[in-house]
DNA sequence: TGATGCATTTTGACACTGTCAAGATGTATT
DNA sequence: AATACATCTTGACAGTGTCAAAATGCATCA
Protein backbone atom coordinates (compact mmCIF):
# COMPACT_ATOMS: atom_id res chain seq x y z
CA UNK A 1 0.00 0.00 0.00
CA UNK A 2 1.31 3.63 -0.62
CA UNK A 3 1.84 5.94 2.05
CA UNK A 4 0.32 10.03 2.13
CA UNK A 5 -2.77 8.36 -0.28
CA UNK A 6 -5.19 11.38 2.12
CA UNK A 7 -3.82 13.81 0.18
CA UNK A 8 -2.95 12.59 -3.62
CA UNK A 9 0.14 13.72 -5.40
CA UNK A 10 2.56 14.62 -2.28
CA UNK A 11 5.35 12.30 -2.83
CA UNK A 12 3.80 9.23 -2.68
CA UNK A 13 6.55 7.11 -3.14
CA UNK A 14 9.73 5.59 -2.27
CA UNK A 15 12.82 6.93 -3.63
CA UNK A 16 11.91 9.66 -6.77
CA UNK A 17 8.04 10.42 -5.49
CA UNK A 18 5.84 8.63 -8.12
CA UNK A 19 8.25 8.18 -11.16
CA UNK A 20 5.90 6.78 -12.82
CA UNK A 21 3.34 9.69 -13.06
CA UNK A 22 6.02 12.10 -13.96
CA UNK A 23 7.52 10.16 -16.48
CA UNK A 24 4.45 9.98 -17.99
CA UNK A 25 3.51 13.87 -17.81
CA UNK A 26 7.40 14.50 -19.60
CA UNK A 27 6.86 12.19 -21.83
CA UNK A 28 3.18 13.81 -22.98
CA UNK A 29 5.30 17.06 -22.93
CA UNK A 30 8.47 15.86 -25.36
CA UNK A 31 6.15 14.30 -27.80
CA UNK A 32 3.96 17.20 -27.79
CA UNK A 33 7.39 18.96 -28.62
CA UNK A 34 9.20 17.18 -30.54
CA UNK A 35 7.35 14.44 -31.87
CA UNK A 36 7.16 10.77 -30.92
CA UNK A 37 10.13 9.36 -33.25
CA UNK A 38 12.22 12.51 -30.95
CA UNK A 39 11.26 10.64 -27.70
CA UNK A 40 14.05 8.67 -26.39
CA UNK A 41 13.71 7.09 -22.77
CA UNK A 42 16.93 7.89 -21.69
CA UNK A 43 16.50 11.48 -22.48
CA UNK A 44 13.15 11.13 -20.48
CA UNK A 45 14.53 9.30 -17.46
CA UNK A 46 17.47 12.67 -17.71
CA UNK A 47 15.14 14.96 -17.67
CA UNK A 48 13.25 13.34 -14.56
CA UNK A 49 16.75 13.43 -12.57
CA UNK A 50 17.29 9.61 -12.73
CA UNK A 51 19.25 6.74 -14.21
CA UNK A 52 18.68 5.60 -17.63
CA UNK A 53 17.33 2.20 -16.68
CA UNK A 54 15.15 3.88 -13.89
CA UNK A 55 12.19 3.90 -16.08
CA UNK A 56 11.86 -0.07 -17.00
CA UNK A 57 10.78 -0.86 -13.39
CA UNK A 58 7.50 1.02 -13.97
CA UNK A 59 6.99 0.44 -17.99
CA UNK A 60 8.34 -2.78 -19.45
CA UNK A 61 9.37 -1.65 -22.63
CA UNK A 62 9.16 1.76 -24.32
CA UNK A 63 5.86 0.43 -26.26
CA UNK A 64 4.50 0.12 -22.60
CA UNK A 65 5.33 3.57 -22.19
CA UNK A 66 4.06 4.49 -25.10
CA UNK A 67 0.57 2.23 -24.67
CA UNK A 68 0.16 3.95 -21.06
CA UNK A 69 0.20 7.85 -22.92
CA UNK A 70 -2.30 6.48 -25.38
CA UNK A 71 -4.59 5.21 -22.90
CA UNK A 72 -4.79 8.64 -21.04
CA UNK A 73 -5.67 10.02 -24.21
CA UNK A 74 -8.25 7.20 -24.77
CA UNK A 75 -10.11 8.25 -21.89
CA UNK A 76 -10.22 11.60 -22.46
CA UNK A 77 -11.38 11.76 -25.78
CA UNK A 78 -13.81 9.13 -24.70
CA UNK A 79 -15.10 11.66 -21.64
CA UNK A 80 -15.31 14.80 -24.18
CA UNK A 81 -16.89 12.62 -26.59
CA UNK A 82 -19.71 11.26 -24.01
CA UNK A 83 -20.33 14.62 -22.94
CA UNK A 84 -21.39 16.02 -26.32
CA UNK A 85 -23.39 13.00 -27.42
CA UNK A 86 -25.53 13.40 -23.85
CA UNK A 87 -26.12 17.02 -24.18
CA UNK A 88 -29.44 17.46 -23.88
CA UNK A 89 -29.91 20.37 -25.40
CA UNK A 90 -28.96 20.05 -29.31
CA UNK A 91 -30.36 18.07 -31.96
CA UNK A 92 -29.60 14.95 -33.21
CA UNK A 93 -27.95 16.58 -35.90
CA UNK A 94 -26.60 19.48 -34.27
CA UNK A 95 -24.66 16.89 -32.00
CA UNK A 96 -23.37 14.59 -35.04
CA UNK A 97 -22.33 17.96 -37.01
CA UNK A 98 -20.40 18.60 -33.42
CA UNK A 99 -18.78 15.24 -33.47
CA UNK A 100 -17.41 15.17 -36.70
CA UNK A 101 -15.86 18.82 -35.74
CA UNK A 102 -14.83 17.88 -32.49
CA UNK A 103 -12.94 14.65 -33.77
CA UNK A 104 -10.67 16.08 -36.42
CA UNK A 105 -10.11 19.30 -34.09
CA UNK A 106 -9.04 16.83 -31.36
CA UNK A 107 -6.80 15.33 -33.80
CA UNK A 108 -5.66 18.62 -35.26
CA UNK A 109 -4.81 20.10 -31.58
CA UNK A 110 -2.97 17.28 -30.03
CA UNK A 111 -1.19 15.77 -33.81
CA UNK A 112 1.02 13.59 -31.81
CA UNK A 113 -0.69 12.55 -28.99
CA UNK A 114 -3.24 11.30 -31.93
CA UNK A 115 -0.81 9.74 -33.85
CA UNK A 116 -0.34 7.54 -31.04
CA UNK A 117 -3.84 6.42 -30.27
CA UNK A 118 -4.53 5.91 -33.75
CA UNK A 119 -1.25 4.63 -35.73
CA UNK A 120 0.92 1.90 -36.36
CA UNK A 121 3.44 1.86 -33.75
CA UNK A 122 0.72 0.84 -31.59
CA UNK A 123 -2.12 -1.52 -33.17
CA UNK A 124 0.38 -3.24 -35.55
CA UNK A 125 1.96 -6.83 -34.44
CA UNK A 126 0.90 -7.68 -31.10
CA UNK A 127 1.92 -4.45 -29.48
CA UNK A 128 -1.13 -3.15 -28.15
CA UNK A 129 -1.13 -3.49 -24.06
CA UNK A 130 -4.17 -4.99 -22.37
CA UNK A 131 -5.06 -2.03 -20.38
CA UNK A 132 -4.45 -0.14 -23.81
CA UNK A 133 -7.35 -2.08 -25.61
CA UNK A 134 -9.40 -2.35 -22.18
CA UNK A 135 -9.84 1.51 -22.75
CA UNK A 136 -9.66 1.91 -26.42
CA UNK A 137 -12.28 -0.52 -27.36
CA UNK A 138 -14.70 0.81 -25.62
CA UNK A 139 -14.10 4.27 -27.27
CA UNK A 140 -13.99 2.48 -30.74
CA UNK A 141 -17.46 0.89 -29.95
CA UNK A 142 -18.95 4.59 -28.57
CA UNK A 143 -18.35 5.94 -32.26
CA UNK A 144 -20.36 3.02 -33.56
CA UNK A 145 -23.19 3.23 -31.07
CA UNK A 146 -23.47 7.13 -32.05
CA UNK A 147 -23.40 6.30 -35.83
CA UNK A 148 -26.16 3.51 -35.32
CA UNK A 149 -28.11 6.36 -33.17
CA UNK A 150 -27.56 8.77 -35.54
CA UNK A 151 -28.48 6.42 -38.75
CA UNK A 152 -31.76 4.79 -36.80
CA UNK A 153 -33.30 8.81 -36.32
CA UNK A 154 -32.58 9.57 -39.83
CA UNK A 155 -29.72 11.88 -39.50
CA UNK A 156 -27.25 9.72 -41.80
CA UNK A 157 -28.29 7.78 -44.72
CA UNK A 158 -27.55 3.74 -45.48
CA UNK A 159 -29.17 0.82 -44.21
CA UNK A 160 -25.73 -1.32 -42.56
CA UNK A 161 -24.74 0.52 -39.41
CA UNK A 162 -21.70 -0.84 -38.92
CA UNK A 163 -20.57 -0.21 -42.00
CA UNK A 164 -21.30 3.57 -42.29
CA UNK A 165 -19.29 3.98 -39.22
CA UNK A 166 -16.52 2.33 -40.63
CA UNK A 167 -16.83 4.43 -43.43
CA UNK A 168 -17.67 8.01 -41.49
CA UNK A 169 -14.75 7.07 -39.24
CA UNK A 170 -12.73 6.57 -41.86
CA UNK A 171 -13.30 9.62 -43.48
CA UNK A 172 -12.62 11.66 -40.23
CA UNK A 173 -9.51 9.61 -39.49
CA UNK A 174 -8.07 9.73 -43.08
CA UNK A 175 -9.37 14.03 -43.12
CA UNK A 176 -7.11 14.12 -39.70
CA UNK A 177 -4.33 12.42 -40.82
CA UNK A 178 -4.22 14.11 -44.35
CA UNK A 179 -3.91 17.72 -42.60
CA UNK A 180 -1.96 16.40 -39.46
CA UNK A 181 0.92 14.53 -41.50
CA UNK A 182 1.33 17.71 -43.77
CA UNK A 183 -0.48 16.50 -47.34
CA UNK A 184 -3.62 18.62 -46.65
CA UNK A 185 -1.50 21.92 -46.51
CA UNK A 186 -4.09 24.30 -46.34
CA UNK A 187 -4.85 24.03 -42.32
CA UNK A 188 -7.35 27.25 -42.59
CA UNK A 189 -9.60 25.51 -44.20
CA UNK A 190 -10.11 21.98 -41.75
CA UNK A 191 -13.40 23.05 -41.01
CA UNK A 192 -14.71 23.35 -44.50
CA UNK A 193 -13.40 20.33 -45.60
CA UNK A 194 -15.21 18.78 -42.23
CA UNK A 195 -18.44 20.67 -43.48
CA UNK A 196 -18.22 18.87 -46.97
CA UNK A 197 -17.51 15.72 -44.96
CA UNK A 198 -21.10 16.31 -43.04
CA UNK A 199 -22.80 17.43 -46.05
CA UNK A 200 -22.18 14.15 -48.24
CA UNK A 201 -23.19 12.01 -45.32
CA UNK A 202 -26.07 13.49 -43.87
CA UNK A 203 -29.65 12.30 -45.46
CA UNK A 204 -31.11 13.97 -48.19
CA UNK A 205 -34.91 13.56 -47.58
CA UNK A 206 -35.74 17.06 -48.41
CA UNK B 1 28.87 10.85 -68.07
CA UNK B 2 27.66 8.25 -67.26
CA UNK B 3 29.31 4.84 -69.37
CA UNK B 4 27.63 2.32 -71.74
CA UNK B 5 24.08 4.14 -71.38
CA UNK B 6 23.49 2.40 -74.94
CA UNK B 7 22.07 -0.41 -72.77
CA UNK B 8 20.22 0.29 -70.06
CA UNK B 9 20.99 -1.39 -66.77
CA UNK B 10 24.19 -3.52 -68.13
CA UNK B 11 26.88 -2.43 -65.14
CA UNK B 12 26.55 1.14 -65.64
CA UNK B 13 28.81 2.13 -63.31
CA UNK B 14 32.12 1.79 -61.39
CA UNK B 15 32.92 -0.72 -58.78
CA UNK B 16 29.87 -1.85 -57.19
CA UNK B 17 28.21 -2.48 -60.59
CA UNK B 18 25.03 0.23 -59.94
CA UNK B 19 24.79 0.36 -56.25
CA UNK B 20 21.83 2.75 -56.27
CA UNK B 21 19.34 0.56 -57.58
CA UNK B 22 21.05 -2.41 -56.07
CA UNK B 23 20.19 -0.64 -52.67
CA UNK B 24 16.51 0.71 -53.90
CA UNK B 25 15.41 -2.52 -54.74
CA UNK B 26 16.97 -4.54 -51.75
CA UNK B 27 15.64 -1.88 -49.78
CA UNK B 28 11.76 -2.16 -51.01
CA UNK B 29 11.95 -6.01 -50.41
CA UNK B 30 13.29 -5.60 -46.74
CA UNK B 31 10.98 -3.01 -46.03
CA UNK B 32 8.06 -5.22 -47.41
CA UNK B 33 8.83 -7.93 -45.69
CA UNK B 34 10.01 -6.13 -41.89
CA UNK B 35 8.32 -2.69 -41.71
CA UNK B 36 9.83 0.68 -42.35
CA UNK B 37 10.64 1.03 -39.14
CA UNK B 38 13.33 -1.91 -39.53
CA UNK B 39 14.80 -1.13 -41.88
CA UNK B 40 18.81 0.19 -41.53
CA UNK B 41 20.90 1.37 -44.06
CA UNK B 42 23.62 -0.79 -42.46
CA UNK B 43 22.41 -4.14 -43.01
CA UNK B 44 21.21 -3.01 -46.34
CA UNK B 45 24.69 -2.40 -47.31
CA UNK B 46 25.45 -5.73 -45.79
CA UNK B 47 22.92 -7.18 -47.87
CA UNK B 48 24.56 -5.65 -51.00
CA UNK B 49 28.19 -6.45 -49.88
CA UNK B 50 29.24 -3.25 -49.28
CA UNK B 51 30.75 -1.09 -46.47
CA UNK B 52 28.18 0.21 -43.79
CA UNK B 53 28.69 4.39 -45.42
CA UNK B 54 28.61 3.31 -49.35
CA UNK B 55 25.08 4.01 -49.35
CA UNK B 56 25.69 7.91 -49.03
CA UNK B 57 27.64 8.22 -51.68
CA UNK B 58 24.09 7.40 -53.68
CA UNK B 59 21.87 9.12 -50.91
CA UNK B 60 21.89 11.79 -48.65
CA UNK B 61 20.55 10.30 -45.85
CA UNK B 62 18.37 8.09 -44.70
CA UNK B 63 15.20 10.18 -45.75
CA UNK B 64 16.51 10.63 -49.19
CA UNK B 65 16.55 6.96 -49.51
CA UNK B 66 13.07 6.45 -48.67
CA UNK B 67 11.77 9.63 -50.54
CA UNK B 68 13.75 7.88 -53.49
CA UNK B 69 11.45 4.38 -52.61
CA UNK B 70 8.33 6.86 -52.00
CA UNK B 71 8.73 8.41 -55.93
CA UNK B 72 8.72 4.95 -57.83
CA UNK B 73 5.43 3.87 -55.97
CA UNK B 74 3.82 7.35 -56.99
CA UNK B 75 5.33 6.74 -60.20
CA UNK B 76 3.61 3.18 -60.51
CA UNK B 77 0.46 4.21 -58.01
CA UNK B 78 -0.15 7.12 -61.39
CA UNK B 79 0.45 4.75 -63.89
CA UNK B 80 -2.24 1.88 -62.80
CA UNK B 81 -4.34 4.85 -61.95
CA UNK B 82 -4.36 7.06 -64.77
CA UNK B 83 -4.53 3.70 -66.99
CA UNK B 84 -7.87 2.80 -65.53
CA UNK B 85 -9.67 6.31 -65.78
CA UNK B 86 -8.28 6.39 -69.55
CA UNK B 87 -10.43 2.99 -70.04
CA UNK B 88 -12.35 4.31 -72.81
CA UNK B 89 -14.78 0.47 -72.03
CA UNK B 90 -16.46 1.79 -69.10
CA UNK B 91 -19.00 3.93 -67.93
CA UNK B 92 -17.69 6.77 -65.40
CA UNK B 93 -19.66 5.38 -62.87
CA UNK B 94 -18.04 2.24 -63.39
CA UNK B 95 -14.54 3.89 -63.95
CA UNK B 96 -15.22 5.10 -60.18
CA UNK B 97 -16.42 2.29 -58.31
CA UNK B 98 -12.76 0.85 -59.93
CA UNK B 99 -10.47 3.90 -58.98
CA UNK B 100 -12.38 3.37 -55.02
CA UNK B 101 -11.41 0.05 -54.98
CA UNK B 102 -8.04 0.01 -56.45
CA UNK B 103 -7.16 2.91 -54.10
CA UNK B 104 -7.57 0.35 -50.90
CA UNK B 105 -6.59 -2.50 -52.92
CA UNK B 106 -3.20 -0.86 -53.47
CA UNK B 107 -3.06 0.11 -49.78
CA UNK B 108 -3.28 -3.00 -48.65
CA UNK B 109 -1.65 -4.82 -50.44
CA UNK B 110 1.18 -2.56 -50.38
CA UNK B 111 1.14 -1.35 -46.82
CA UNK B 112 4.55 -1.21 -46.17
CA UNK B 113 4.78 1.17 -49.52
CA UNK B 114 1.72 3.08 -48.45
CA UNK B 115 2.66 4.05 -45.25
CA UNK B 116 5.78 5.67 -46.82
CA UNK B 117 4.17 7.84 -49.60
CA UNK B 118 1.13 9.05 -47.76
CA UNK B 119 2.46 8.81 -43.93
CA UNK B 120 4.24 11.21 -41.94
CA UNK B 121 7.74 10.26 -42.08
CA UNK B 122 8.25 11.69 -45.66
CA UNK B 123 6.28 14.67 -45.27
CA UNK B 124 5.82 16.21 -42.09
CA UNK B 125 8.91 18.88 -41.77
CA UNK B 126 10.75 19.43 -44.95
CA UNK B 127 11.54 15.62 -45.28
CA UNK B 128 10.24 15.54 -48.67
CA UNK B 129 12.86 15.76 -52.09
CA UNK B 130 12.50 17.47 -54.89
CA UNK B 131 12.15 14.84 -56.73
CA UNK B 132 9.52 13.22 -54.42
CA UNK B 133 7.35 16.52 -54.75
CA UNK B 134 7.72 16.41 -58.35
CA UNK B 135 6.35 13.14 -58.87
CA UNK B 136 3.82 13.12 -55.75
CA UNK B 137 2.07 16.51 -56.54
CA UNK B 138 0.90 15.37 -60.04
CA UNK B 139 -0.43 12.44 -58.40
CA UNK B 140 -2.59 14.17 -56.06
CA UNK B 141 -3.56 16.39 -58.43
CA UNK B 142 -4.76 13.67 -60.92
CA UNK B 143 -7.34 12.27 -57.81
CA UNK B 144 -8.62 15.79 -57.46
CA UNK B 145 -9.01 16.47 -61.65
CA UNK B 146 -10.19 12.80 -61.65
CA UNK B 147 -13.45 13.73 -58.71
CA UNK B 148 -13.89 16.89 -60.39
CA UNK B 149 -14.89 15.07 -63.16
CA UNK B 150 -17.05 12.40 -61.88
CA UNK B 151 -18.58 15.41 -60.25
CA UNK B 152 -18.84 17.53 -63.24
CA UNK B 153 -21.00 14.30 -64.56
CA UNK B 154 -23.23 14.06 -62.23
CA UNK B 155 -21.79 10.64 -60.75
CA UNK B 156 -21.04 12.02 -57.32
CA UNK B 157 -22.85 14.68 -55.49
CA UNK B 158 -21.73 18.24 -54.09
CA UNK B 159 -20.69 21.58 -55.43
CA UNK B 160 -17.64 22.32 -54.67
CA UNK B 161 -14.85 19.71 -56.44
CA UNK B 162 -11.71 20.38 -54.33
CA UNK B 163 -13.86 19.56 -51.18
CA UNK B 164 -15.11 16.89 -52.25
CA UNK B 165 -11.80 15.20 -53.72
CA UNK B 166 -10.25 16.04 -50.32
CA UNK B 167 -13.37 14.42 -48.38
CA UNK B 168 -13.80 11.29 -50.63
CA UNK B 169 -9.42 10.70 -50.61
CA UNK B 170 -10.15 11.11 -46.84
CA UNK B 171 -12.07 8.28 -46.79
CA UNK B 172 -10.03 5.87 -48.85
CA UNK B 173 -6.74 7.02 -46.99
CA UNK B 174 -8.50 6.42 -43.67
CA UNK B 175 -10.29 2.90 -44.82
CA UNK B 176 -7.20 2.24 -45.68
CA UNK B 177 -4.99 3.31 -43.08
CA UNK B 178 -7.42 1.78 -40.36
CA UNK B 179 -7.13 -1.50 -41.96
CA UNK B 180 -2.93 -1.36 -42.46
CA UNK B 181 -2.78 -0.46 -39.01
CA UNK B 182 -4.40 -3.00 -37.54
CA UNK B 183 -7.60 -1.12 -36.49
CA UNK B 184 -10.11 -2.62 -38.10
CA UNK B 185 -9.11 -6.02 -38.21
CA UNK B 186 -11.78 -8.07 -40.06
CA UNK B 187 -9.82 -7.99 -43.37
CA UNK B 188 -12.15 -10.25 -45.21
CA UNK B 189 -14.69 -6.69 -45.02
CA UNK B 190 -12.61 -4.53 -46.58
CA UNK B 191 -14.51 -4.37 -50.44
CA UNK B 192 -17.58 -4.25 -48.53
CA UNK B 193 -16.71 -0.99 -46.45
CA UNK B 194 -15.09 0.44 -49.66
CA UNK B 195 -18.83 -0.29 -51.43
CA UNK B 196 -20.42 1.28 -48.27
CA UNK B 197 -18.10 4.52 -49.18
CA UNK B 198 -19.01 4.18 -52.53
CA UNK B 199 -23.01 4.03 -51.79
CA UNK B 200 -22.48 7.11 -49.51
CA UNK B 201 -20.76 9.40 -51.97
CA UNK B 202 -22.44 8.87 -55.44
CA UNK B 203 -25.32 10.84 -56.24
CA UNK B 204 -28.56 9.83 -55.62
CA UNK B 205 -31.10 11.82 -58.40
CA UNK B 206 -33.53 8.54 -58.79
C1' DT C 1 14.41 -3.22 18.49
C1' DG C 2 16.86 -5.82 14.63
C1' DA C 3 16.29 -8.77 10.63
C1' DT C 4 14.33 -10.02 6.55
C1' DG C 5 12.01 -9.13 2.12
C1' DC C 6 10.87 -6.41 -1.54
C1' DA C 7 10.39 -2.29 -4.35
C1' DT C 8 13.28 0.85 -6.39
C1' DT C 9 17.37 2.67 -8.48
C1' DT C 10 22.10 2.46 -10.36
C1' DT C 11 26.24 0.88 -12.84
C1' DG C 12 28.08 -1.66 -16.53
C1' DA C 13 27.62 -3.70 -20.70
C1' DC C 14 25.95 -5.17 -25.40
C1' DA C 15 24.31 -4.66 -29.85
C1' DC C 16 22.40 -1.79 -32.56
C1' DT C 17 21.54 2.80 -35.21
C1' DG C 18 22.73 7.24 -38.47
C1' DT C 19 26.32 9.95 -39.98
C1' DC C 20 30.73 12.47 -40.37
C1' DA C 21 35.96 12.88 -41.61
C1' DA C 22 39.90 11.04 -43.92
C1' DG C 23 42.00 8.05 -46.54
C1' DA C 24 42.24 4.41 -50.21
C1' DT C 25 40.90 2.67 -54.69
C1' DG C 26 39.55 2.47 -59.18
C1' DT C 27 37.78 4.90 -63.68
C1' DA C 28 37.75 8.66 -67.07
C1' DT C 29 39.68 12.51 -69.21
C1' DT C 30 43.37 15.40 -70.47
C1' DA D 1 51.33 9.07 -68.16
C1' DA D 2 49.16 12.39 -65.17
C1' DT D 3 45.52 14.48 -63.22
C1' DA D 4 40.69 14.80 -61.63
C1' DC D 5 36.91 12.70 -59.89
C1' DA D 6 33.53 9.23 -58.58
C1' DT D 7 33.34 5.58 -55.54
C1' DC D 8 34.24 2.84 -51.62
C1' DT D 9 36.44 1.74 -46.92
C1' DT D 10 38.08 2.38 -42.21
C1' DG D 11 37.61 4.67 -37.95
C1' DA D 12 35.11 7.21 -34.94
C1' DC D 13 31.27 9.59 -32.36
C1' DA D 14 26.97 10.17 -30.27
C1' DG D 15 22.92 8.30 -29.84
C1' DT D 16 19.38 4.42 -28.99
C1' DG D 17 16.71 0.23 -26.32
C1' DT D 18 17.46 -3.20 -23.13
C1' DC D 19 19.49 -6.81 -20.14
C1' DA D 20 22.13 -8.53 -15.79
C1' DA D 21 23.87 -7.75 -11.50
C1' DA D 22 24.63 -5.01 -7.73
C1' DA D 23 23.29 -1.31 -4.51
C1' DT D 24 19.96 1.34 -1.93
C1' DG D 25 16.02 2.44 0.83
C1' DC D 26 11.41 1.45 2.88
C1' DA D 27 8.00 -1.69 5.28
C1' DT D 28 6.84 -5.28 7.75
C1' DC D 29 7.57 -9.15 10.92
C1' DA D 30 9.86 -11.54 14.74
Amino acid sequence: MRPSQSQKSVRPSYHHGDLRQTLLRSAKQLIAEAGIENLSLRRLAERAGVSRTAPYHHFSDKNDLLCAIAAEGFRRRHQTAAAEFDNKAKSMLEKFHDYMNSYVQFAVDNPEEYELMFGRSIWKQQNSTEELRAVAYPCFQHQVDMIRCWQSCGVISGDNALRSAQVIWGALHGIAKLFIDGIYTDTAKIEEVTQCAIDMFIAKNI
